[in-house]
DNA sequence: GGCCCGCGATGTGTCGACAATCAGCAGTTG
DNA sequence: CAACTGCTGATTGTCGACACATCGCGGGCC
C-alpha cells in the first residue's frame, strides 16, 4: 500500500469556500481509489484515513457514504468499509450495461446535436490522435480520453437521468478496474477510427448507425474482456 | 405536509442488532417521501427531523447521504436538503432509461431463468390478475405489484450491476414521481396482458422478443406520459 | 415609498468523546 | 496437537457542542 496520500489540501491558503470538507475528501478518496493507492478490498480505517487526510472522523465518514453510493466501497454494518473490488466477472456485467446505455445516448445524440458540438468533439478526436501514446499504439490512453469522448456524447444526449446514472455510478467502477495491464480495448488507433465513425453517423443525424456503431463499439471490448476471462481458467 | 411520520421504533423491545440506526432511518424517509408525507422539493431540516425520529444529527445525515445517491433528496452546500422533484419532465427521461436497461435485463433473463422460475413469476402474475383494483381495471396497482414483477425480471438477468442499477437508484425515483393522478399506465388488464406475453417469450427461451415486448412494454407507458406532458402546456 | 444595510435567529459543517462491538491473541482443555 | 474460551485493544456507531454561514426582518437612507 501507499502510504503517500498527499494531504496538502489540510488548510492551503484556498480556504474552500463553496466546497465542504466531505466533499474534497470524497474527491480525493475517488482518485486514491482509482489510481491504486488504496488497494482492492483494502480495510479502510476511519481514524487511520482520518489522520491521513487532516480531519476528524465526521466527514470522513461521509465522505465513505458516498463513495458507498458509487459503489466504490462496501461498508457491513460493525466492520467497518473496504475498498470494492471490481473483477473481470463484474467488468463484463458492466460493460453490458455500458452497451445498453450508450448505445441509447449515442442515438439521442445524434438526434439533438448541433453543428458546433460536433466539430468540438471532432477536434477531440484529432487531438486524440497527435497523442504520443495513440500514435505507437500502445494502448493505454483509455483512462481520462477515451472516457471523455464517451462521456461527451453521453452529456449530449440531453437525458440528465441517463447521465447521472453512467457519470455517477457506472463510469467509476469501471475506472476502479485494477488489472489494466492487459489491455482492454488494444489498439487505440482502431478504437480511435470508431470513435470517428460514430461522430460521422451523429454529424449526418443517422441515430440508428450511431447507435448501432456505438454498441458495436463497446461490445467488441466486452467481448475482449469476455475472452481473458475465459482464458483466466 | 404530515406530521404524523412516527418513530415507533425509536427503541422498540427489538434493539436493532445488525441494522444501524442510519439504515433504519433511511428506509423511514424513503417510505415518507414517496408515500408523500415529504412533499417534493420541501426543505428538510436536519434538527427537526433528528427530533422527530428520536435521533440524532449524525445517523440522521448518514442517511440524508445514501438518499442522495439514490436521488430522492438534493443537497446543496449551505443550504441543507430538500427533497427532489420528480414531474413529467423527469418521468420521461426515466422511462427512456428504463426502456432500455429493463429490455437488456428481459433479453438476459429469457436466457438464464429456469422452469421454476418461470412458473413462480406466472403464478405472481395470477395472483396479480385475482387484485380487486386489477379486475375492476382502475390503473392503480402500479406501485407495488407492477414493479414487482419487472422487479423479478431484472433480478433474474444475473447481471448484478444491471440489478444495483435499477433497484438501487432508476426504481427509487420513479417511485417519487407524485403527480400520479392521470395514470401512467392506464388499464391495467392490458399492462397484465402484456406481462403475460413477456413472460411468455421468457418462458420459449426467445430474448430477442422478450426484449422487444418488454421494450413496447415501458414504451408505450412513456408514450402515455410524453402525452400527457404535452398537454400540459 | 422603495431599496439597501445591519442584526438576530436558525441551521449547517465540523469536531471530540463515550459506549458497544468486533478482531486478535493467549491460555487452557479434550 | 487442535479447538475452544476469555481477555485486551482497537474500531465503529452515536451523541452533544461549537464556529461560521445563511435566511428573514426591521430600520435607515435615497
Amino acid at each position: 500500500m501507499d502510504q503517500s496520500v498527499d494531504n496538502s489540501f489540510a488548510d492551503g491558503p484556498d480556504a474552500d469556500p463553496s466546497k465542504t470538507l466531505a466533499t474534497h475528501l470524497t474527491d480525493r478518496l475517488v482518485e486514491a481509489i482509482v489510481a491504486g493507492h488504496l488497494s482492492s478490498g483494502e480495510k479502510l480505517s476511519e481514524p487511520e484515513l482520518a489522520n491521513r487526510f487532516g480531519t476528524s472522523r465526521g466527514p470522513l465518514r461521509e465522505a465513505l457514504q458516498r463513495l458507498e453510493g458509487m459503489r466504490l466501497v462496501e461498508r457491513r454494518p460493525r466492520q467497518g468499509a473496504r475498498v470494492a473490488m471490481v473483477g473481470l466477472r463484474e467488468l463484463v456485467d458492466l460493460y453490458a450495461v455500458r452497451e445498453a446505455l450508450e448505445g441509447m445516448a449515442c442515438r439521442l445524440a445524434a438526434e439533438s446535436m448541433d453543428a458546433d458540438e460536433v466539430h468540438s468533439l471532432r477536434q477531440l478526436l484529432v487531438d486524440h490522435e497527435r497523442r504520443p501514446d495513440v500514435q505507437a499504439d500502445l494502448g493505454y490512453f483509455q483512462a481520462e480520453a477515451l472516457t471523455d469522448f464517451h462521456f461527451r456524447v453521453v452529456q449530449a444526449s440531453g437525458n440528465p437521468e441517463l447521465v447521472a446514472m453512467l457519470a455517477g455510478q457506472l463510469y467509476h467502477r469501471v475506472r476502479l478496474y485494477r488489472y489494466r495491464s492487459s489491455q482492454i480495448s488494444r489498439r487505440p488507433q482502431r478504437a480511435l477510427k470508431e470513435h470517428h465513425q460514430i461522430l460521422d453517423a451523429i454529424e449526418s443525424r443517422d441515430g440508428e448507425l450511431a447507435e448501432i456503431l456505438m454498441r458495436r463499439h463497446i461490445h467488441a471490448a466486452r467481448l475482449s474482456i469476455e475472452q481473458q476471462l475465459a482464458a483466466d481458467r
